[in-house]
RNA sequence: GCCCGAGUGGUGCAACGGUUGACACGAUGCCCUCAAAAGGCAUUGCCCGUAAGGGCGUGCGGGUUCGAAUCCCGCCUCGGGCACCA
């Protein structure tokens, strides 16, 4: 007999499942109960071909996916290409060609690498959101939200690389470096789109309390939002004027002993003193040059010479630029505290301010609570108490109110970029902003020569006349479009709409389809997208429910987070050279053994280590269970007790739920043992439960093999169309356990017992064993624990 | 610096507060073979002991409990996230 060839095998069946369209859906005639939209992040199509990485959270997703299929769901489950953005751009600047092509070469790659995985994908759904029938619909979405006021132009600062020449999006950096070439980001001020995600701040944070997301998932998103409570303190300038800072401690309002701004300050002009204004702008000028992350930890700052006054004992106080303090957030000054905030402290130090203690505790820095001294009439009182009291003062008395902020920031989609989704507006000198016209989408990119970002702050689009000039939609008369693409982020902050749409020319999504496909039943995902990628979904999501357009707010209810992939210890990477490449694994120990792994190295949402060295294992479970399934049975004349088998289906069933794969593999390999030690002994009868069986639960993890197994079996076409065996919950109780005895907490032997045994029995039989005696030392036990089918423990 | 997560055999890892180490890798021995590969079977936490048996053992130090890898307190190490958000 010929032995089991997993290449050969995933090739045969793989051509047979695209030809029967076995994994398509008819959504037409979905309810939805009893669908289950199991989504997966899809990938961008760059240059390495499909990571290892991704192949792990597709292994996990698809065997989830194909035993709920077993199970009675109807699964949907796409896939498609996150075609646009840098990451794309970068790989075809680097080798020189038009994204185009480029881009429709590693798309038609990665759909072969994805088929080859053998999962199961719904190709009719497929999307690529460079195709302008999608980014069609993402510039419709962006005129929703602009039509709804969330889309908004202003200039603001951004992050620039002086070597790349070009912004870079926030998940470009690594800390304050560009992530391509090493270079210290700097700052620079552009006029740019924004998406209003603040105005959702609130909504995104409490949303998050009814989602079925892991905790640290939640975490991130919380403290990425980072609502606080607060004070807004009014001080007047000597001069005139004033400055509104932010604070979440008014209790400490006595102990301010200087302001603050930042270098960016918009009024610095007319802030500093004349004899103080050359220095000023100096160092302001060049933090600025520093930009935030530039400025390391480093507390250095300047006297504006102009002082404020209290708001309530109206003493003089020094306002200074400080390098340390955040523009863009509050209201863009802090009231210095140095004896209750670390900062503060620190920078006091150096600039040599007092420090003023008014609550009670530890030496300064001192940031805990306790009662207030030398604080006018409020000393006495407990902080967290006088803060509120505080805060009514300044309300009462015109100076100041109550605040809530966020870290959060809208969201800059503008990209002086070329491979992207054009942004569908048009400039006209009569009308001004125009959206463009829904029945003139998409706004096509153009082909270009030079599609080389320009470093000038304007998108290569800006070189193109062409594209440039245009009608204005409202007037007739001439316009200019908008040159600037959207950040790719925007692309996927709605693909999951599209998915069961996808191909239709007349909507962005069916209404009737959606509100029975949607939301998503599971997000398998990585923690990276948490703070972006989740985010932004949940925001456009929200905002599109707001307008109507979608009948609910939150489209991913369930998510979970693979773990990470790594290699002798250490995170994949192209520099330490260590990327493992799927496809080469897939060409020799076949998709089937990779994907079992995969899911058997580590608990799927820890992650684990890659070795070449696993793998032997797992090849020698697929070659063991194919040959018990292919090797002939010689009938023998027992009906062997099923037990170890109904144990099986409820172990691996109940462990591909909790996404336990690796303990379901070992409970299917030791099915298999047993199955192989008792073949030779099962009657006809046995035997085609027990293989049948065998195969059922192998199926969602080996696709191929289980499929190959089945049609060896004689079973009708196809295993992936058969349900889910059942188990007798009666035959999955033991008949003998193994009752530890212990005296004083230590074991001292284990008697073989018949299951649910009374106390009585329990403890007679644990005092008529040898070594128990022989501990208990002639002495009456004072108390006994007995948990039943487990444990006696004797006390003496 | 702050916030999470994790520390268990030579290795990856498994264990509703109840036999620590399932499953697998590796190693050792044996079977098969002219031989090797493949395959099969067995052993495999550490220490003492020929054995029976005993002692120790889940990063470290305490605690709760009849009983702790698991719960609590304090440390250490590694991994990840955020990094001046007042």
């Amino acid at each position: 007999m010929a032995g089991y060839d997993p290449i050969e095998v995933q090739a045969r069946w793989q051509a047979r499942w695209a030809r029967d369209h076995l994994y398509e859906l008819d959504l037409d005639r979905l309810r939805p109960d009893e669908k289950f939209y199991n989504l997966v992040e899809f990938p961008y199509p760059s240059a390495e071909g499909l990571h290892v990485g991704h192949t792990y959270t597709y292994s996990g997703a698809d065997t989830l996916g194909r035993w709920l299929r077993m199970r009675g769901r109807k699964v949907f489950q796409p896939i498609g290409f996150d075609a646009f953005g840098i990451h794309t751009e970068n790989y075809a600047l680097q080798v020189g060609e038009d994204p185009t092509t480029l881009t429709a070469r590693t798309v038609e790659r990665y759909r072969g690498q994805l088929e080859r995985l053998g999962a199961a994908w719904d190709w009719r759904h497929e999307v690529v959101t460079s195709d302008p029938a999608y980014y069609r619909w993402t510039q419709w979405v962006f005129l929703r939200l602009y039509r709804a006021g969330l889309a908004v132009r202003r200039e603001a600062p951004v992050v620039w690389c002086p070597s790349c020449l070009t912004v870079l999006a926030n998940e470009q950096l690594e800390g304050d470096r560009c992530e391509r070439c090493g270079t210290r980001v700097t700052q620079r001020t552009l006029r740019q789109w924004f998406l209003r995600m603040t105005a959702y701040a609130d909504r995104l944070l409490d949303g998050l309390e009814g989602l079925d997301w892991p905790e640290t998932a939640k975490r991130l998103q919380r403290e990425w939002i980072g609502r606080s409570h607060g004070v807004e303190v009014d001080f007047e300038l000597e001069g005139g004027g004033r400055l509104a800072t932010f604070t979440t401690r008014p209790d400490t309002l006595f102990g301010v002993t200087f302001l603050a701004v930042p270098p960016e300050h918009p009024g610095l002009a007319e802030l500093a003193t004349a004899d103080r204004l050359a220095e000023v702008e100096a160092f302001a000028a060049e933090q600025r040059q520093l930009g935030l992350t530039g400025r390391e930890r480093e507390r250095r700052g300047v006297s504006t010479g102009r002082y404020a006054l209290h708001p309530v004992t109206g003493e003089r106080l020094p306002v200074w630029v400080a390098g340390y303090v955040v523009a863009g957030y509050g209201s863009g000054a802090v009231m210095g505290v140095p004896a209750h905030d670390e900062r503060d402290f620190a920078f006091a130090a150096t600039a040599a301010l007092p420090v003023v203690q008014v609550v009670e505790g530890a030496p300064p820095p001192f940031t805990g609570h306790g009662r207030l001294v030398e604080s006018g009439p409020f000393t006495g009182m407990a902080s967290e108490a006088a803060a509120e009291t505080i805060a009514d003062w300044l309300e009462q008395h015109g100076r100041g109110r109550r605040a809530t902020r966020y870290r959060l920031h809208d969201w800059l989609i503008s990209r002086q970029r070329y491979w992207g989704p054009p942004i569908p507006v048009v400039y006209c000198d009569g009308c001004g902003t125009v959206p463009v016209p829904d029945e003139q989408l998409p706004v096509l990119l153009p082909r270009v020569d030079d599609f080389r970002p320009t470093g000038t702050g304007l998108s290569p689009l800006a070189s193109v006349p062409s594209f440039v000039h245009t009608t204005c939609p409202a007037c007739g008369g001439p316009g200019r479009r908008e040159t600037e693409v959207s950040d790719t982020f925007l692309d996927s902050a709605w693909y999951f709409l599209r998915y069961p749409s996808a191909g239709r020319d007349d909507v962005a999504w069916d209404p009737e389809l959606t509100a029975r496909m949607l939301p998503v039943d599971m997000y398998a995902g990585g923690l990276e997208h948490v703070a972006r990628h989740h985010l932004y979904a949940r925001f456009v999501t929200m905002a599109l429910r707001d307008l109507d357009l979608l009948p609910f707010a939150e489209p991913f209810p369930k998510i979970r987070l693979h773990g990470f992939l790594l290699q002798d210890g250490a995170k994949m990477s192209k520099s330490r050279g260590n990327v493992v490449v799927p496809d080469d694994y897939v060409a020799t120990v076949g998709a089937d053994n990779l994907r079992m792994y995969l899911l058997f190295v580590a608990p799927f949402e820890e992650g684990g280590d890659w070795s070449d060295a696993g793998l032997a294992g797992i090849e020698r479970f697929s070659a063991r269970a194919y040959r018990l399934i292919a090797e002939p049975h010689q009938p023998g004349s027992e009906a062997v007790d099923l037990r170890p088998l109904h144990r099986a289906v409820a172990t691996v069933g109940r462990d591909i739920e909790r996404l336990k794969f690796n303990t379901a593999l070992s409970a299917l390999m030791e099915l298999l043992r047993w199955a192989r030690q008792h073949k030779p002994a099962m009657d006809d009868a046995c035997w085609e439960r027990v293989s049948a069986t065998f195969t059922l639960l192998l199926a969602p993890f080996a696709p191929h093999l289980a499929e190959e197994l089945w049609s060896r079996l004689g079973r009708p076409y196809s295993v992936h169309l058969q349900p889910w065996p059942a188990y007798d919950p009666d035959a999955v109780q033991e008949r003998q356990v193994t009752l530890v005895v212990q005296v004083n907490g230590k074991r001292r032997d284990a008697l073989q017992a018949p299951a649910g045994l009374g106390r009585e029995q329990a403890v007679a039989m644990a005092l008529a064993s040898e070594r128990v005696r022989r501990h208990l030392d002639g002495r009456e036990p004072r108390h006994v624990v007995f948990v039943p089918d487990r444990v006696v423990n004797l006390v003496i």
